[in-house]
DNA sequence: CTTCATGATTGACAAATGTCAATCCGATTT
DNA sequence: AAATCGGATTGACATTTGTCAATCATGAAG
């Protein structure tokens, strides 16, 4: 079946999504230590899709398996999880260039603990394991990338720890103003207070303090 | 120059040095796909070098460079930050058959921020990162072992980020009963406090109540 | 058997943070 | 302009947790 589409329209779809993973290109050419070739690229290129989330679309929901690699090109997603109560508690805030999804639910095929949205209208590039696992048997730029993103995830992650166990809800704020005052743009209030393990109320009271 | 040795010490001495090296060989083999072979193994020992701390001693202080990647065989370590009002506040508590490091100092090549001291006395085996570098690349083993402790390290680090910021000091001492009971048993109740970013009065308290 | 040191416990109180309800503000939508 | 919606703010109050100081328990060292 052939859809008619107007030359203009079929133009600007085919650059948008040549953007899209020109974003992953540029991504993964910062943090290889040779500049990634064309025919490499290509394959890269074959194993992600492009996806679009709409503003508050689930990109996983408690309980389901984490099928894709997820890559940020552009938008905003949060990662959380729900109490009892039925409190939201967001474990990770991710932004653009950033990969999201849940690891040991996309490694050992379990069903994820986590949710996973849309907080804005979001474009990404999906891989599935299948896909994934072959690049890093296949690409030699990308198996060597992997390892450098999970270090740098470990190093942030442990310090977010420490910030968790050693400092007041006031300190965190000013360490999150300083480290990622990026975040604290790009997402709500209620959600930074979220981030930070802490009520919205106590953020505001913060805010006020600090900004006199 | 030679020493004099009696021969029951000697024979003594070289046992224990060879369980330590088999504590790690089990280790390995735990985590790798195909058994560990003889040779293969012969370049892993030469990798690490036994020894032994005394009850408090340091492996490593804030400021100082990470220098070994080091597996603890037996004992118990803790790894923690001191704030401005020297408290310290432990963001890693280890035992046998872990490793334990700054991996942002050791890959870096940066001054530490983290304390690293021996909860009891311990023995672990030390690499550099010379060797442990050459051991990525030369034994497949190796290589294939490190992203499977990676990701486990990392699911765990996420797991404790989540009841850190989801849970009340009474939930996430319950939950580290549940997921981990023997870390309580072999640290003293003022380190588990620390750990999970409380004092040492409250876990008091906690565990009064839970009890009975 | 004392002495000492290290943790653990307890009580009284202070400080930090959470909870709930009301209000406000800005941006849409009607 | 009126109505509406999602956040953000504010105040009053409850709860949790921290702090400090005293005491207790236990085991190691003299």
């Amino acid at each position: 079946m052939l859809v008619p589409i107007r030359a203009d329209d079929l133009q600007q779809l085919c650059s948008f999504i040549f953007l899209m993973y020109d974003a992953l290109r540029t991504y993964i050419n910062k943090y290889a230590s040779t500049e990634i070739a064309d025919g490499e690229f290509e394959l890269i290129k074959n194993s992600f899709a492009p996806k679009h989330y709409r503003k508050n679309q689930y990109l996983l929901q408690e309980g389901e398996v984490c099928k894709y690699s997820t890559f940020i090109v552009k938008g905003a997603v949060r990662q959380y999880t729900v109490d009892q109560k039925g409190i939201e508690h967001i474990v990770n805030l991710c932004t653009e260039n950033w990969w999201v999804g849940d690891r040991e639910s996309f490694t050992m095929l379990t069903p994820s603990i986590y949710n996973i949205d849309a907080v804005e209208e979001t474009d990404v590039l999906l891989s599935s394991k299948a896909n994934f696992m072959q690049l890093e048997n296949t690409v030699p730029v990308f198996s060597t990338v992997l390892p450098t993103m999970d270090f740098k995830n470990q190093v942030a992650t442990q310090k977010r720890i420490n910030a968790q166990i050693s400092f007041t809800a006031e300190e965190r704020y000013l360490n999150l103003l300083e480290t990622n005052p990026a975040l604290l743009q790009q997402f709500p209030q209620t959600m930074i207070a979220s981030y930070l393990g802490v009520s919205a109320e106590t953020i505001s009271r913060i805010r006020k303090k600090v900004h006199q």
